[in-house]
DNA sequence: CTGAAAGCGCTAACAT
DNA sequence: ATGTTAGCGCTTTCAG
């Protein structure tokens, strides 16, 4: 054993000092560890004891260097999207469940999506999985000419990249036959302008209100993703001369700042308008704003996200663009017009 | 080269590959990729060349394994928590000034903080960081043992992990004398029960109450991190005979739940109650919140944190615990009593 | 300035 | 059931 470094601090322990400590070959030890067959009960009692005794924990750089295949799934992420934190909490479940580890690379305003991947690389990720990238078609397509890509929760036109995403135009329609149950016909949505999703569910607004024969009543606003853009379409909505009574917003945040503006103007939700949101997230929650909302399923993406992303890391498997329904969660937000 | 793998992938150049195909050898490019005194110009060129030829990047495992020192900062923070999000960006960048890289593992309801920190300490970090851990504080004292520990964004009261976090004794401190000097007398606190940061909080709003001789007027308010909690700490404002003139609230999300409790009542604010958040988070700065707050800097937060993290990895540098100054973020929530 | 050789700590294929 | 032997792709001496 060499000398301590400066620090005072020990030299982790390797799988040689277990060896030496149960009197066994490295190989039993990586056995052991790996919980493959090929150990008596009995020795693995003695590895596992030396190990807890000088606090040996298998090194995953070496690890991952000597495996053929990485074990690595790279996830690029954005710190400042909540949806995003929920997602990276069921990968974790996902991935762990089909015996591999996550690789996260955060996206953030001074961290663009360029260093992100490039970073998940260097690591020989088997796959990447992209939270709502916004790099272009493009430039996706030529890393999947590298790396299997699963692009998550992002709409996408391509035929070589795969996709995993909720079918947004489904839980717009959904949405907006739920209003149209209660008896709502002048139904305005309040879109999202070119956000990942927003096409698909202006355009499953549209189908449902087609459907219903009220193409004529179809009214798209002009909105975005933030609360902002929602108080903005409230007050467009305030001062139109023929009010709707429902309105379907493109996610919760806009939803709320809708709710802020008409509530200021002293309209009742939902007697006075019905408001729908998008995202199921944590705002819609709340006691006081209890919105009706569109649920992605987080749990199901990240399994499908996952498998899809082995399928095409072993070979096997084609391309896929995945699509997972919706659920429409039903608050107070949303009532019969008055 | 061996044939390509069945995926139909082919294998990651390595730097081997690079090293024949510059007519030179791995040392060299070892070199020039580290930009490292060695090589000349024109080899530099050729080699880069030649790299990008083939497409080549390095391995980092390799890297890992084969550095002395891994470079390697372990990460640990919570998927639900914004401010997190903000402080791994700040991460990012202070940790690349340095000259290493950030490994990131997740905390999530369902992943522990055990969990997240196993997998950073199987890389052979060199450091860990740990955003706001709810660990006790044993528990973090027996891992600093095994390698320097810096606890970020958390009080903590013990003598050998190192700690960086805002001064929010200060903070709160500052956020009371700022209503104090509008003319208010009747202040009262919605603390954040034993959040971290709420004791010191409490303390700092008390000192402040004491210092301007109004020791009789302190009145604290049970409340918590949610919206929740500052609603139902607004509707026992409302119930009081003698009501306060203006609430410090323990965070944004609890002043939020205020708001909105007390706006409902049809109080004005900031003429009947003003009110103050803490964390500046993009919820204070919405147009029709407009919330006074005390921001944290989280550059400085993050950049200390990796500084002190360092210094402990490389045997230099004692134990400390560096406590940074929060700002006063004056918006309209706050002004004076009516 | 350049090249050869020895590991880093593990896994994998082969012996025994 | 256990031990032996090569590497994985890089960094790091140490010679030229």
């Amino acid at each position: 054993m060499p000398p301590d470094p400066p620090t005072g601090r020990v030299r982790p322990a390797t799988m040689q000092d277990v060896a030496a400590r149960a009197g066994v070959s490295r190989a039993l030890v990586s056995l052991v560890f790996r919980d493959l067959p090929g150990a008596s009960e009995a020795t693995r009692l003695r590895v596992r004891e030396a190990a807890a005794a000088i606090g040996y924990s298998p090194d995953q750089r070496a690890r991952l260097l000597s495996r053929r295949t990485s074990g690595l799934i790279g996830v690029q992420f954005g710190v400042e999207h909540p949806f995003h934190g929920e997602l990276v909490e069921a990968l974790y479940t996902a991935s762990e469940r089909q015996g591999y580890e996550l690789a996260l690379s955060a996206v953030a305003p001074s961290r663009s999506e360029d260093r992100a991947v490039e970073s998940l690389l260097s690591y020989r990720c088997e796959a990447l999985l992209l939270l709502g990238p916004t790099q272009p078609t493009a430039a996706l397509e030529r890393l999947a000419g590298t790396v299997p890509v699963v692009v998550v929760a992002r709409q996408l036109r391509s035929r070589s990249v795969d996709s995993v995403r909720t079918d947004d135009r489904h839980g717009a329609a959904q949405a907006t036959e739920h209003l149209l149950g209660l008896g709502h016909v002048r139904i305005a949505h309040v879109d999202g302008g070119d956000a990942p999703g927003a096409a698909e569910r202006r355009r499953g607004y549209r189908q449902a209100m087609e459907r219903a024969g009220l193409a004529a009543e179809v009214q798209v606003l002009r909105g975005g993703l933030t609360e902002e853009s929602g108080a903005a379409a409230g007050a467009q909505l305030l001062a139109a001369h023929s009010r709707p009574t429902a309105v379907l917003a493109f996610n919760d945040r806009c939803a709320l700042g809708l709710l802020q503006r008409v509530g200021t103007a002293g309209l009742a939700v939902p007697g006075d308008l019905a408001v729908v949101g998008y995202d199921d997230s944590r705002l819609a929650r709340l006691p006081w704003v209890d919105l009706t909302t569109v649920r992605q399923d987080v749990a199901v993406l990240a399994d499908r996200a996952v498998a899809q992303a082995l399928a095409r890391a072993t070979g096997d498997g084609a391309r896929a663009a995945v699509v997972v329904p919706p659920q429409l969660v039903v608050r107070t937000s949303s009532g019969p017009p008055r």
